[in-house]
DNA sequence: TCCCAGAAGGTTTTT
DNA sequence: CCTTCTGGGA
């Protein structure tokens, strides 16, 4: 397939890469209007969006030179969106999409009109970046920020609010008053210290990434300049996991492009809503169908999962939302059992053996493999790996903690590091036989860092031929894997010479701040080390570093918008479920979003050593509702 | 310094 | 629900 830069006619524009897209979706997917788009797991919201830039680009509707821009939450959808698009548009198009998170939008304006915010809301231009911490805001109120005047309110009023108000309701609840709080409650005053500490106080300022979402939508009340390019430049805006919108996130959206000609797509699921704890909207829809006139739509096919586990999901899909209506599985069934079942060991130790043989068996099998299956948890993945790595090590299988730090660095972040993807490709390039997949990969990836354009021929084949010398003499003179931390690093900092640096922070802006890259180069040289002690040849070291064998263990969280053969779901009980009560809501959506990773087979673990089944009792009836059998084991 | 009782934490993205 | 932290008192 050629991808053409000519201009298709919106009547004969038709989706590309994929048999046919549902009614609902086309609508969408051409639509001119607001839209609001509620799909349950496996919808396809991802090719949906892509689909849609690619119509919008191809068609004209989004007009060049215009632009599309693509929010997501996490760095994975957005380049996991980008790549899409890339795969179906010529470059000329794809190129007028920005797809990024919500937080590097934020920054990137922050960064760019920041100093043209108010004196008493600028931040200095160095500015540093934090998390606060419940505890950091404890401190505050209870000991830095001192005696409220007598006029705003004693200490114990101050004292009363606590950290978790302190930050939702007062620091961050509302838009930034440009003059400051002008009569203030003890919370504002309390947020208005804290802010101008922020700024102000210290050498540098030090900002979180909430608060630099506030002066984001600030700079673009006082700076119209700022706002009408923002409009002007984008046709059209697309929201991704939009039911995890937090308060300040929507301001900023609704400041920007609220009453103006860019047309907004919205797309998420209520039901994985599980990040209300964490500051998301109760609502994000209905607020946005409201303020934006926005059109929903459902979409109703299900493309991940099977006829059997759809039709579960929507018994668990009843208990959120009455009204849901059935899902039409799109994916044949494959399992030749149950394709749901729960499991009661007499032992954690038992159940880490039996689900270390039942995986090991079906490995054995050549039918699966063991990315096809995920390890999921509550909470506390670490302390289930403790059990459950030995039982499969024992198996002959690795099982790996995807949230387990590698020096200061979570795994799973240090893996879509690009300065570690880029290691590992060029390590496999160098050290790996048939590793021609490799070379086109590290060709784009240099290409890119050194600016040379897509029709440079010349600057192309000189860079082929530095990369060719470079790799080669890289595999004849670095054969063995390191076998010291020392040797790691030193033969890291020895390919980034040759990647160059500074080209590589010129690239990516977050390398140039602070201690980013070295935290990153630390991980990446502590995890190549501790890859090598365990294998012998580099296509070993880097299949463990990168977890190719490995069995990946994670929260409900972590696995969010990620897709499995079998779901094993480890613990469900009352000790794992403890905030069951708290929210029955958002713990049931949390166990619909484990329940729906599954494409073909879920499977649930009890054991009575880790609590009862009494408080979670709603779960267990929805699952027997839904015909789902408890099997004793040993 | 130690002990005990009661409180708090746990699930998190993002340059 | 279970584990770890904290603060007051001895």
């Amino acid at each position: 397939m050629t991808l053409s830069s000519r201009r298709i006619r919106s009547e004969d524009w038709k989706p590309i890469g994929v048999k046919s897209l549902e009614t609902h979706a086309l609508e969408v997917v051409r639509s001119h209007e607001n839209r609001s788009v509620i799909a349950g797991p496996g919808a396809g919201k991802t090719e949906l969006l892509a689909q849609r830039a690619a119509y919008l680009l191809q068609t004209g509707a989004a007009p060049a030179p215009r632009r599309i821009l693509a929010i997501s939450f996490k760095r994975d959808a957005a380049s996991n969106l980008a790549a899409r698009v890339r795969k179906r548009c010529h470059p000329d198009h794809a190129g007028r999409l920005d797809s990024m998170t919500f937080d590097a939008f934020a920054k990137s304006l922050v960064d760019r009109f920041g100093q043209s915010l108010p004196e008493r809301w600028r931040p200095r231009p160095d500015y540093d970046i934090t998390s606060y911490y419940e505890r950091d805001y404890k401190d505050f109120l209870f000991q830095e920020v001192g005696l409220p005047p007598a006029t705003v309110g004693t200490r114990a009023d101050l004292r009363a609010i606590g950290p978790k108000t302190f930050e939702r309701s007062h620091l961050l609840g509302q838009p930034l008053p440009i003059d400051g709080w002008s009569c203030p409650t003890v919370g504002h005053w309390a947020a208005d210290w804290f802010w101008q500490a922020s700024l102000h106080g210290g050498e540098k300022s030090v900002l979180s990434f909430p608060m630099i979402g506030r002066l984001a939508e600030l700079l673009l009340r006082v700076n119209p300049m700022a706002r009408d390019a923002l409009r002007l430049t984008y046709s059209h805006l697309f929201m991704d996991e939009f039911q995890d919108t937090t308060q300040v996130q929507y301001d900023l959206v609704s400041t920007i492009f609220r009453g103006t000609d860019t047309v907004l797509t919205a797309v998420g699921d209520n039901k994985q809503q599980i990040m209300r704890w964490a500051m998301a909207m109760d609502d994000p829809f209905s607020e946005f169908d409201a303020d934006f006139a926005a059109k929903r739509t459902s979409l109703y096919n299900n493309y991940r999962s099977s006829p059997d586990l759809v039709r579960i999901q929507h018994v668990l899909a009843q208990a959120l939302d009455a009204a849901a209506v059935a899902p039409v599985s799109q994916t044949a069934g494959t399992i030749s059992g149950e394709s749901c079942s729960i499991f009661d060991f007499p032992s954690p130790h038992a159940e880490a053996r039996n689900l270390a043989i039942s995986v090991a068996s079906n490995v054995a099998t050549g039918k699966l493999t063991p990315r096809d299956f995920v390890l999921l948890v509550r909470q506390k993945a670490g302390e289930y790996a403790d059990v459950l790595e030995p039982a499969f090590t024992a198996q002959g299988l690795s099982l790996r903690n995807e949230a387990g730090l590698v020096g200061t660095i979570m795994l799973q972040e240090l893996l879509i590091e690009e300065v570690s993807v880029l290691l590992v490709s060029l390590l496999r390039l160098a050290m790996t036989p048939r590793a021609g997949r490799y070379w086109s990969e590290c060709q784009k990836w240099m290409a890119s860092l050194r600016g040379i354009a897509s029709n440079d021929e010349l600057g192309h084949s000189k860079l082929a031929r530095e990369l060719d010398a470079y790799t080669i003499w890289l595999g004849a003179n670095r054969s063995n894997p390191p076998t010291t931390m020392q040797a790691a690093r030193s033969l890291i900092d020895e390919i980034l010479d040759f990647v160059g640096l500074e080209r590589l922070k010129s690239q990516h802006p977050a390398y140039a701040q602070g201690e980013w890259l070295e935290k990153v180069l630390d991980s990446a040289s502590t995890h190549v080390f501790a890859s090598s002690a365990q294998c012998g040849d580099w296509s070993s070291v880097l299949d463990t570093y990168e977890g190719v064998n490995a069995i990946p263990l994670m929260t409900i969280h972590k696995s969010k918008g990620l897709e499995y053969h079998t779901v094993i779901f480890v613990g469900l009980d009352d000790g794992a479920w403890w905030s069951f009560s708290n929210d029955e809501i958002e713990a049931t959506a949390g166990f619909f979003v484990a329940f729906t990773r599954a494409k073909q087979r879920v499977v649930f673990t009890y054991c009575a050593k880790r609590g009862g089944r009494t408080k979670i009792a709603t779960l267990y009836h929805l699952l027997q509702e839904a015909g789902v059998q408890i099997t004793q084991a040993s």
